[in-house]
DNA sequence: TTGTATGCGTTATCAT
DNA sequence: ATGATAACGCATACAA
């Protein structure tokens, strides 16, 4: 049992192992060249002493702090959670810490946080920022971003995702079709979601009328207004794309506040696939992104970064996929008579 | 537009200023004791030159680091990431930053994290660790638990809460209960939710039958696999109290599968109102924790410790609360006949 | 009111 | 193979 005390130092672990602080150093950073027996005692001394390093000295001395700094703008956001989970794995992996800090989507914040990673993290992740990586970090260290900006970024074919919804909704026959979009103003992601979307409507030679356009700001309660409106118009849509899974549940309330049943009056369909998007009611229709899958491999860059491969530019798309689950169906689909009956089935379409 | 550069320092800004370095440092840190003249030279000198605090030095040379650190098992699960925003807002709001780690419920990666913020933070949080506090930090750092063991804890009250379940179930007219529990082992609040619980069984004379009891693991893969197994017996539960919602949402899902229609002819409960379990199908009852809220007084209770205020010993307990939805109704109830009427009922029962 | 010397714990560099 | 010394950027303590 090693007991904590207030602060071991190299020094202390040099005195106790009768040799001098390079050579403790050394050992801690398994450089080469020393004897096996001295490496012995010193690894000895150091667990006698319970001695931990001092990252933020050793930050300070230049070398690198094993530390990853992520930037994000919120925690209980399920598509960030996703995502930093499986950063989280991936660094474990590798044997690097990572550090979140959130910046609450603030540009002032963004920068202030960054201003600290810059001296204490080797590499920085940036979580869909609303800045330029440039304009946040400079050029001090390896960046990767998750979205749609940046040199290095890893994202989802968000254009295909939305030209996959579109494609979804006309085939299952309908005409009547919204959207409730994500904030185009800070996020080029939401931008290219859309584009496709109304690229896979014009395709089929269809339109989307000014007022089947509304804005969801990625929120349940955004979603929650943005169908309001929508369903509460002269002539109502049959179906709704909304941007993301949070807006698409936001839907899903509406609906059933004013009596609109789905899939059966309407259809709705998400973009995302979180966790909750399985155990709705019904359960949700959506363009499933592979977050975690996403987080893995922005983690594994940065850390290839970090190491010293050098790719100037490099743009990760993962493929969208549509999940087809109950909240959509042709128009006027007669709907299921009870809750609960065994209805698991659950189609994967890939683009 | 300040321009980013690789690094500047003090004594850059101080040689700009035509000042020594200490007088930036005073200005920096808004001591008192300088001419108006000077401090305003300085801080155009600042502005000038783009400086921006080395916060890894700073912490070196003794001052606080303004962060708090942060050990939490895993950052997807709704429960963690509800507490760790309401935690990140209060922090914020202090401008304090908030450095997040993982540790997987590792008990080796726990302790080498802590370290690191040992030296890294100001003060820790720590989000149900799977140790004992003192083990993991000594008590070189103020420390607030999440989670039922520590010197300082924050907490629901998890033994009112599993009475509650009981109690509710009961009054429905449920005789034939089941418990799919978390992991003892692993959390204290598990315990004393279980004994809550059996506490509330025992007060109207009821008793719960080995076969009634399974672990459920806190997940949705063990809820559904518990729940699986309950649903199977002989003798089926009518109602099945799951120590979380996450697992809660497995039986739900189990109950699909099997046909089992909830709640006609089965109710389930969960524990802690994590975002999903409003949008189930049906909506899930559940015994709710004010997870954000929480996370806000444990950051707060923190900051003030780092401040200077020394309460020895400080147990927060919240009231749990019932909400009342749509997974639980007295056995053999006639389920609504369609999908999505209108059913936003929901009731909330205080203790 | 402002400046100087010293140290925080580590690593880099250059000796031995 | 090991050790002495000098940074890293800042704040504390004290002097001017």
């Amino acid at each position: 049992m090693t007991e904590i005390l207030t602060s071991v130092t190299l020094a202390d672990v040099a005195r106790a192992a009768g040799v001098s602080k390079m050579t403790v150093s050394n050992v801690i950073n398994n450089k080469p060249g020393m004897t096996e027996k001295t490496r012995a005692r010193v690894q000895r001394a150091i667990r006698g002493t319970g001695y931990v390093v001092n990252p933020v000295a050793r930050a300070l001395a230049g070398k690198s702090s094993n530390m990853i700094g992520v930037l994000t703008p919120r925690l209980n956001w399920p598509f960030v959670s996703e995502i930093l989970h499986g950063a989280s794995v991936t660094a474990e992996a590798a044997g690097l810490n990572l550090a979140i800090f959130t910046t609450a989507s603030n540009v002032t914040l963004e920068r202030e946080r960054a201003g600290l990673l810059r001296t204490l993290a080797d590499g920085v992740l940036l979580v869909i920022p609303s800045e330029d990586e440039h304009a946040i970090l400079g050029d001090a260290l390896p960046v990767v971003t998750l979205g749609a900006q940046g040199k290095r970024t890893v994202q989802v074919d968000n254009h295909a995702g939305g030209r996959l919804a579109a494609q979804h909704l006309i085939d299952l026959g309908h005409r009547r079709i919204a959207h409730i979009a994500g904030q185009h103003s800070q996020l080029r992601d939401a931008s290219e979601r859309e584009e496709g979307f109304f690229a896979g409507l014009r395709g089929a030679g269809l339109n989307l009328p000014a007022e089947y356009l509304e804005e969801g700001e990625f929120s349940e309660e955004g979603g929650e207004r943005a169908a309001r409106r929508l369903l509460t118009l002269a002539e109502r849509p049959t179906a709704i794309f909304a941007a993301n899974d949070r807006s698409a549940i936001g839907a899903l309330r509406a609906a059933q506040a004013l009596g609109v049943r789905v899939p059966h009056d309407l259809s709705i369909l998400g973009f995302d696939d979180i966790h909750a998007a399985r155990v709705t009611d019904p359960p949700l229709t959506t363009i499933r992104q592979p977050l975690e899958e996403m987080g893995e491999t922005a983690a594994r860059l940065l850390i290839d970064l970090i190491r010293g491969s050098q790719p100037a530019e490099s743009h990760i798309r993962f493929p969208a996929t549509l999940i087809v689950r109950g909240s959509t169906a042709p128009p006027g689909t007669q709907v299921r008579p009870l809750l609960n009956v065994a209805s698991t089935e659950e189609v994967r379409v890939s683009p």
